[in-house]
DNA sequence: TAAATTTTGCAACAATGTTGCATTAGTGTA
DNA sequence: TACACTAATGCAACATTGTTGCAAAATTTA
């Protein structure tokens, strides 16, 4: 696993730097999705709070992890488990917000279903964030 | 229509101030929906910024409006049509983001498909939101 | 119109995100 | 392994966005 990682970053054409490591770790140890004050807590002071931004803009570029719309409008970043790592697979995500534990998980496996869009409307990407009570909560 | 406006804060039993009209009024000529920063610069330095917060924050409270999430974290409100005016009904609702010209619209007619969760998850709200082109700029 | 209530604007603050630049760390090559 | 080269980090300073308390002003109620 801890190869995985250095391999992911390689593969992505990014140098091998601690804080990149110990990001990706976190990401992967991390059930839903992380915002930036998540990582800026978990890795304590380590890692300047510049260093965390510019990590994640970086991610999000190569397409290892992507961002989530929410409701509430924080910011909040995640590693999909099978494509990411594959490519730039984003499109038709459905986000899962849970109310209770506030955890957002990433439903790689629940399928979007078509949406009829008005006229002269054509859609790109679909995004789906569904809120109320996961699994562990309900 | 400028009653109307006066009406639907006093529907809210809200007091019925010249900001209030003035970004209600905002909110009914435009398109689509605004975001904070849209507000500030249309109303010019008429209103401190503090109040334009405050009120979109009693607008939301009230159900007069309702934040959407975006994939690019601006948080975003709208006005809708039929619905808002009578309660709230902010459930399902579908939000076009249109990458050429930047609005965001409010699909009030679009229904959205039921999607199936996985075991244990108990949806209370969807939120889907579509970028694309749109009848403009397609 | 006067008293009671609500809203506004100001100031100060907190959180979040960005940029430039010198220092440090990582990479490829001999 | 040591070297030069490139890329990433940390710091400082700044910009933007959002929040809170409180006195002044506007709105509502009687």
């Amino acid at each position: 696993m801890l190869y995985g990682v250095t391999d992911l970053l390689k593969r992505n054409q990014l140098s091998v730097t601690d804080s990149r490591k110990k990001i990706l770790e976190l990401f992967m140890r991390s059930d839903g999705a992380l915002a930036h004050a998540d990582i800026e807590h978990h890795s304590g002071t380590e890692f300047d709070r510049v260093t965390i931004y510019r990590t994640l803009q970086t991610f999000v570029e190569k397409g290892i992890i992507h961002t989530i719309p929410t409701s509430d409008n924080s910011v909040r970043y995640a590693l999909c488990k099978d494509e990411c790592s594959e490519g730039h697979h984003h499109d038709d995500h459905v986000h899962f917000m849970c109310d209770g534990c506030g955890t957002t998980y990433c439903l790689d496996h629940v399928t979007v279903p078509a949406i009829a869009l008005p006229q002269g409307f054509l859609a790109s990407q679909t995004d789906v964030v569904i809120s109320g009570k996961c699994d562990k909560c309900g």
